[in-house]
RNA sequence: UGUCCGGUGGUGUAAUGGUAGCACAAGAGUCUUUGGAGCUCUUUGUCAUGGUUCGAAUCCAUGCCGGACAGCCA
């Protein structure tokens, strides 16, 4: 990679920041230590990277600790497949930022058990600055609590907080009530504590089917939020867990898992979504009314991220997947990390989107051009700029000798003069883009046109002097004559040409695969109403056979390229790059901004 | 008609009682061997009504509008 000059994004600020840099004011805290908490049921996508940017960011700006954590309380939902991806998209999109901040454990550690005043605590602290590529360590696992939460469970029901209930699904849902109507209360809730002991101890050695009891708080019935109303703790499911394998049947719900894992891991600032505001007094509930010894973790929310033209849920992107509406979770379309990597966007991109967008507690939708501008700002600094025709048109320049070959200096980056410059093939028979030319042209349009005149992107001034077409009356090729002082530093260089185009000199072309993305939606809110399915963009892949200039026989995976004129495209995985017969297949990232097209839209 | 949380140009986001600013988008111009990039300029906004104050986007009251919450999902 080119050492481009990046230019230091200053640090960003939001109501969250703002209220750690008080905390780190006042000293409340010994360090700060934010989370990235993912359910392994999916695969991370841009609303996640907000998230990331902002916990791995506070992490970096007020000398703290993020750690990642794999959320896993219900084994019907998660897979390996899924935390593989999850540490993998994690890894790069912090990578050279913030991976100095990234909170991992020993592997196969779990709390160790202490006592601090007299009090029992468990606390399994983070291990940082390490190679995060060490085989000897490990995300988090809410899973790896799972022998301290139940310690947690047995002593609410001990304090007469917290009972075994028999209630069906059906019927505790019936005696929840309803958000404006007071709920009832169990007729197990009055339950003798030893008896609730017995029953939880049983349901844990598994004695009981899935559905049949649950372990419930006892907090108010009557609160007009629902999930103080005797919130269910624990589950009854006889399923393997992708981590502790068959350990367990019963596992802790959400609610009771996540604020104990944040105090085990001493979290200070437990960030999460607007949507678990609702369960803030159940998160303090639960550790206020532990006796726990050290300082407490608290919770703050911020708006996900909606953006336009595009789903976000994690289960209609599966949808997309299962019903094989794209090619996989990463598909250059999707939304995901890995399908935004596999487009060629980068993790700076992303960075810089994601501290543009904000953080607030405003449901808000941005706007899908706001992502396009980061991509294509970050972009312009780094792509090589290559010469490729996607759609060729046949162009003789008649007045050239045609054994004559002629190697032009071209120029790598025109934002990075270190980049330096390669030399580009020109004869006599060339391609240009198809577009390029038109035989009645509408004003304005400043490209080549019988009789009319363009410059060739570092070679010859041409001009059209025949319109070549086959029976049906396409065009086929075009007979031009170059000005032949006009080359780059010749005589007539700088005469004033309206249009330059780009070209391929044919006998040195490369063929390779293009993919053209566009938007996977056609509308801004797909999911706003009905079934988004019939919103999908049936134009949102094109593929075509393209003419590159050689140089790209080299083309690298890690590089990012703009053919000029048209787009920035990165090399896709699937391509062969063996250097007798390399099989190059680019995905087009984004295109480069178009005024030609808007302008031809207005009439 | 319960509880909680919100409401600033088209979109998103600042201003923490003292000149409503920035980005994207849109428009105009300039430059250009990328109709790219850059540079310059322009249009458009504090949900409403009262109140407190020398002064309110900001504080208070009322109203209006929007979102979240009734999984043994997270």
């Amino acid at each position: 990679m080119s050492n481009v000059n990046f230019k230091a994004t200053t640090a960003p600020s939001d109501f969250i920041r703002d209220i750690v840099a008080a905390h780190v004011a006042e000293g409340k805290y010994h360090q700060i230590h934010t989370r990235f908490p993912p359910e392994p049921n999916g695969y991370l996508h841009i609303g996640h990277a907000k998230s990331i940017y902002l916990n791995f960011g506070i992490a970096r700006e007020f000398g703290g600790i993020c750690n990642l954590r794999m959320d896993d309380t219900n084994p019907t939902k998660e897979d390996v497949e899924y935390v593989e991806s999850i540490e993998e998209d994690v890894e790069w999109l912090i990578s050279g930022w913030a991976i100095d901040k990234y909170g991992l454990k020993p592997r196969g550690k779990t709390p160790e058990p202490r006592t601090i005043g007299g009090k029992p605590d468990f606390y399994l602290p983070a291990v940082v600055g390490k190679n995060h590529r060490e085989a000897s360590l490990e995300p988090f696992y809410a899973s790896d609590y799972f022998d301290q939460i139940y310690e947690y469970a047995l002593t609410l029901v001990k304090k007469g907080l917290a009972y075994v209930c028999d209630l069906s699904p059906e019927d505790t849902d019936a005696y929840r009530g309803a958000p404006d109507r007071s709920g009832k209360d169990s007729p197990f809730r009055n339950r003798p504590v030893e008896e609730s002991l017995d029953l939880f101890t049983r349901m844990k050695q598994g004695e009981f089917p899935d559905g049949k009891r649950t372990l419930r708080a006892k907090i108010d019935m009557a609160s007009p939020n629902i999930w103080m109303r005797d919130p269910v703790l624990y589950r009854i499911r006889h399923t393997e867990h992708h981590h502790t394998s068959d350990k367990w049947c019963i596992y802790p719900m959400y609610d009771f898992a996540h604020c104990l894992s944040d105090y085990i891991e001493g979290i200070t600032h437990s960030i999460c979504t607007l949507e678990f505001e609702v369960h803030k007094p159940l998160y303090d509930w639960i550790l206020e009314n532990l006796g726990l010894p050290r300082p407490l973790p608290h919770q703050y929310e911020f708006a996900r991220l909606n953006l336009g033209y595009t789903v976000m849920s994690k289960r209609k992107l599966m949808q997309l997947v299962k019903e094989q509406h794209v090619s996989g979770w990463d598909d250059p379309r999707m939304p995901t990390i890995c399908g935004l990597r596999r487009r060629g966007v980068t993790a700076e991109a992303l960075r810089a989107f994601t501290y543009n967008i904000g953080i607030t507690k405003y449901n808000s939708i941005t706007d899908a051009a706001v992502l396009e501008h980061a991509i294509r700002e970050d972009l312009n600094k780094r792509a090589l700029r290559r010469l490729a025709v996607l759609r060729p048109l046949k162009v003789v320049i008649t007045n050239y000798p045609e054994d004559k070959i002629e190697e032009l200096d071209a120029v790598n980056n025109p934002e990075d003069p270190e980049s330096g410059t390669r030399k580009v093939p020109f004869t006599r028979d060339l391609y240009i883009e198809t577009d390029d030319f038109m035989e009645t042209p509408p004003p304005k349009f400043f490209r080549l046109r019988p009789g009319g005149e363009v410059r060739l992107k570092y070679a010859y001034i041409i001009k059209c002097d025949e319109v070549v077409k086959d029976s049906s009356g396409k065009i086929v090729e075009l007979r031009c004559t170059a000005d032949l002082e006009s080359r780059t530093g010749g005589p007539t260089a700088n005469r004033k040409v309206k249009g330059t185009i780009h070209w391929v000199s044919a006998p040195h072309a490369l063929d390779a695969q293009a993919r053209l993305y566009d938007r996977l939606f056609t509308v801004p809110e797909p999911d706003a109403s009905g079934d988004f399915k019939k919103f999908l963009n049936p134009n949102s892949l094109e593929v075509l056979t393209v003419k590159c200039e050689p140089e790209l026989k080299d083309a690298k995976p890690a590089l990012h390229y703009q053919f000029e004129r048209l787009a920035y495209f990165a090399l896709d995985p699937d391509s062969q790059l063996s250097a007798s017969n390399p099989k190059l297949i680019f995905n087009r990232t984004i295109t480069l901004r178009d005024t030609w097209a808007k302008e031809s839209q207005k009439r």
